[in-house]
DNA sequence: TACCGCATCGGCCGATCGGCCGATGGAGCG
DNA sequence: CGCTCCATCGGCCGATCGGCCGATGCGGTA
């Protein structure tokens, strides 16, 4: 395993254990109690995201540090890792140094994420989806328009939203259908889509 | 300066100019064109948030890739850095090599924050916004369903979809509705949703 | 006053979705 | 060789959506 030859050869690390699938993860790791967990998310049996969640999730009452590595840059991946209490999270692609200091980091209870990664976290952080640009509402929508669009874009029934806005399900429907028409959607799923480009909704 | 000596002894950096005031910073910046500027804090005159704002910040033309760097972990620095565009937060206590990733990574675009620094940011992320929502099982989406979703996402139907991955009505029906209890999701507008705030879909 | 945009409703009907049952074949693993 | 997971299909049926027709009332404005 190059992973292995690039930590040993660190003064500070030493490699205590390594195994090839989820179930091991767990039982070795618990075992052993290393200082630092290093798990890809690809594994037969439990995935990585799970032993992450057994290890170090927030139910755990002795949490292990866990650094997530994967070939897959899903930020699906990336919030259930972090959110399972994961102190690091590298793309397979980083360098030997960041490998090097993202271990470093999760022993002293830092925390390193790639960079490509940290560079759309930052986004959902300093103002969401910033910058947007519209597409052509054309016609503008009316106050009326905007509620039921924003119900809908949350995933709400026709009847739900009626429900919600004290409208009857026909005038949902007349409202969407008007939507519909002026920013040319073909459905609400596209309604939706344009809701979120358009920063409608959030 | 240590920072020079440890930049320039590498294959692919090079440091074209150094300066002592924000002022400068700003002006020299501007006129070299830097492909990354490393920014202190406190600096005299203009401070390195501001000139961050002023080389990288959202209403700027042409923004240059800024690295700032401080001595003071200060979550308010933070945050000021990162909403003015700054592409990496470095403690000065980091290492050479987070230096050095810190500047390739700016250069690429993304962002490399310190550990110290980042396993704070992950505080807000797990405990806030995400708390609002039903935690996702986490059960990883096969491939299949991956491209079903993001068909489905673009606002397709589920007979078009079949049209263009070449699969019969029934099976995207088959895939969706796994989906849709993997993520917990009600409608298809919520794995649209799901879809979108997850980075599956762009 | 007559006109027009907006919001509010109703009915009808075909298309689509969503939930539920089932089945087959292939790949990987113990 | 079974076992499990995945991908692929089918049928059935109620719920929902989407398109199209209509109507009423209210507020501006020419």
């Amino acid at each position: 395993m190059g992973f292995r030859m690039i930590l040993d050869a660190q003064d500070d690390i030493e490699v205590v254990a390594d195994v090839a699938d989820g179930v091991s993860a767990v039982t070795k790791a618990r075992e052993l109690r290393p200082d630092v967990c290093l798990l890809d998310i690809r594994m037969p049996g439990l995935d990585g995201l799970e032993v992450t969640r057994q290890l170090a999730g927030p139910d755990v009452a002795d949490p292990l540090k866990v650094v997530v590595v994967t070939t897959f840059d899903l930020d699906e991946y990336v919030h259930t890792a972090l959110r399972n209490g994961a102190h690091g999270f590298l793309l397979k692609d980083a360098g030997p140094a960041l490998l090097i200091e993202a271990v470093r980091a999760a022993d002293r209870g830092d925390a390193l994420v790639s960079p490509q990664i940290t560079v759309r976290l930052l986004k959902h952080f300093d103002g969401g989806p910033a910058r947007s640009q519209v597409a052509p509402p054309s016609e503008p929508l009316t106050a009326r328009e905007m509620d039921v669009v924003k119900a809908a874009a949350r995933g709400l029934t026709n009847t739900e939203i009626g429900a919600e806005l004290f409208l009857s399900l026909s005038t949902v429907k007349t409202h969407l259908a008007s939507v519909q028409g002026k920013i040319g959607a073909r459905n609400r799923v596209e309604i939706a889509a344009w809701a979120w480009r358009s920063g409608v909704v959030s």
